[in-house]
DNA sequence: TTGAAAGCGCTAACAG
DNA sequence: CTGTTAGCGCTTTCAA
């Protein structure tokens, strides 16, 4: 089988117009069944694969999807990348993905790069900026809210107040008296919005807030976490739990504790955010605010698939519903 | 400040021709100190952003890397992906994620996108196949074996069978005598060899295999494993230890043995493959075969380059080192 | 129902 | 050192 590399080169060999190939691969319509069928077979015969960029040059249209995360390493971001991604995959779209690591440079120059690489949408997961200037790019805010609001752009966030609320409620119930939080407000709102739905819970069960518990951290992550446990216990601070803005969090404290010799839930209890793997896996199991991954993905993906189709959106905000998913780690034993 | 679309435009500005800002944008020389000034001072003023999809039709060279994964959900490979996709971006490329899902249909279905995108090169990771037809585009095989070799396809993966070896060997050493394996040959030569070393530990230390603990499970899963293990207990097979061929195995199993009463390391012993977050998370913390992502990563990053640049390469296959990364799930309180 | 032709934005000869 | 020109492969009028 010969190769051929270009459309009218599949053309020549079905004795049609370079035009007429085009209208069959993107079913224009005007062609006859007769010539459908002639060029789909030679394009099939030889394995002919239409080429993007030009494809794009011409459309400006590049059926390639940019998503922005923090860190695809985090377990929760991972999954909401495998579902968006496989889901645009589906519908011919790819994914570029773009890391910031928190860097706000970073996630400028990524977007930056996305635009010159005329993506047809982007996806913004816990970004920690709007993108006004992008003007024609349909844009999905997903994680955090946004003031960017116009009809190319939407939004979708779950309950992350309401989370704040259920975890620390659910240390309550358990007899916590003394809860620390393991949060960093810098940077992120919804940080900021967990740390709310931890205040109103305490206010609600006449709980005062001990200051010296909810100081923040330097950064989240696993190891500021782990520092930040290490540094109560070694001052003796008193608190007889600890809520955890994200299940990094989370298992960065369980470990600490176990290595000072205490145990979950028995002498300690934990509650995490996200209620991914981690949750699951980490000590004794830690009870955890569910976000809906997959109903958030599910609709960024139709969301932006509208925008780029140019279809009106009923709705261009989303805040999700969360639940709490209960582990041994708020048990008392 | 008036918005430049293209090139043109630019040039326009700058009272030179397209020529002279491409030459400018891409440091080709052949023009003066002060006309560059201009032209990056016109660039920087008006925003402007060079259009890929032309760049790529006309040099057919996109800097767009297509990088398949199994799933990005496994901390291992989002490890490899992040810092690929970090390393890359650095020298211009951007990252197209593609999960598998372990399909091999979907696998083949990424490549062809990928070659239609005319992506630069591909980095497969624990792919289940060869592309000896993508003739032109460098490919690095990460993390598997391949027979597709010539000049622009470079090959890395971790000594898996010393890998097994070392695993199993630790268990041995802590005095398990019955050691059940957790696998699934099928389709995954990486795990075939991990099983030769731990064959051949076994050997080296005298203890016969016992077919009924070696037993392959459906799929690399959290759940198979999970459920094996619980099928292991219910028909109270006899086994001190677990060698776990992935941490998710490895986790899967501990959860099992822990909702069984069974605690590791005091009934069972465990160990893992990978040295992700989940085997210093998991219950006691799993001792794990640690493979250098750090220097995996490196490494494809420098030969997808250099064979995309035409460079020599020294060396086309790389087999790295690994080591055991020991927890408390092997050792003997 | 089909084809001819123009052009998307960029780069690379080539000429000056 | 700089400009002119000719496409890269594709889609989309327009005309037939």
């Amino acid at each position: 089988v010969t190769k051929a590399k270009n459309i009218k080169d599949i053309a020549k060999l079905a004795n049609v117009s370079a035009a007429t190939v085009s209208r069959v691969i993107n079913q224009n319509g005007r062609y006859s069944k007769e010539t459908e069928q002639r060029v789909k077979r030679i394009i099939k015969e030889h394995n002919y694969i239409p080429n993007m960029s030009a494809k794009g040059l011409r459309t400006n249209q590049t059926f390639v999807i940019g998503v922005i995360v923090p860190d695809i390493t985090n377990n929760h971001f991972a999954s909401l990348v495998l579902k968006l991604e496989t889901g645009l995959f589906k519908h011919g779209y790819s994914c570029l993905i773009c890391n910031t690591n928190e860097s706000r440079e970073l996630e400028q120059k990524h977007m930056k790069s996305l635009s010159a690489q005329n993506v047809s949408g982007i996806i913004v997961i816990s970004g920690m900026q709007d993108y006004p200037e992008l003007n024609d790019l349909p844009i999905v805010y997903v994680d955090r809210p946004s003031k960017d609001m116009r009809s190319n752009r939407a939004m979708i966030e779950s309950d992350n107040e309401r989370g704040g609320y259920l975890a620390t409620e659910e240390l309550i119930k358990a007899g916590c008296k003394q809860i620390a939080i393991l949060k960093c407000l810098y940077n992120d709102p919804n940080q900021v919005l967990r740390y709310e739905g931890f205040k109103r819970a305490l206010a609600a069960y006449g709980i005062a807030e001990d200051t010296p518990l909810s100081e923040d951290l330097s950064e989240v992550s696993f190891d500021a976490a782990y520092n930040k446990v290490k540094s109560l216990l070694d001052r003796k601070a008193n608190f007889d739990s600890l809520m955890c803005t994200t299940d990094t969090l989370a298992a960065g404290a369980v470990i600490a504790l176990r290595e000072n010799g205490l145990e979950v839930p028995r002498d300690k209890l934990v509650t995490g955010f996200d209620d991914c793997q981690i949750a699951e896996v980490c000590g004794p199991g830690i009870t955890s605010v569910h976000q809906d991954v997959d109903e958030m993905a599910k609709l960024a993906t139709r969301l932006l698939l509208d925008m780029i189709n140019k279809k009106e959106l009923d709705q261009l905000y989303y805040k999700l519903p969360v639940s709490l998913t209960i582990r041994s780690s708020t048990t008392k034993l």
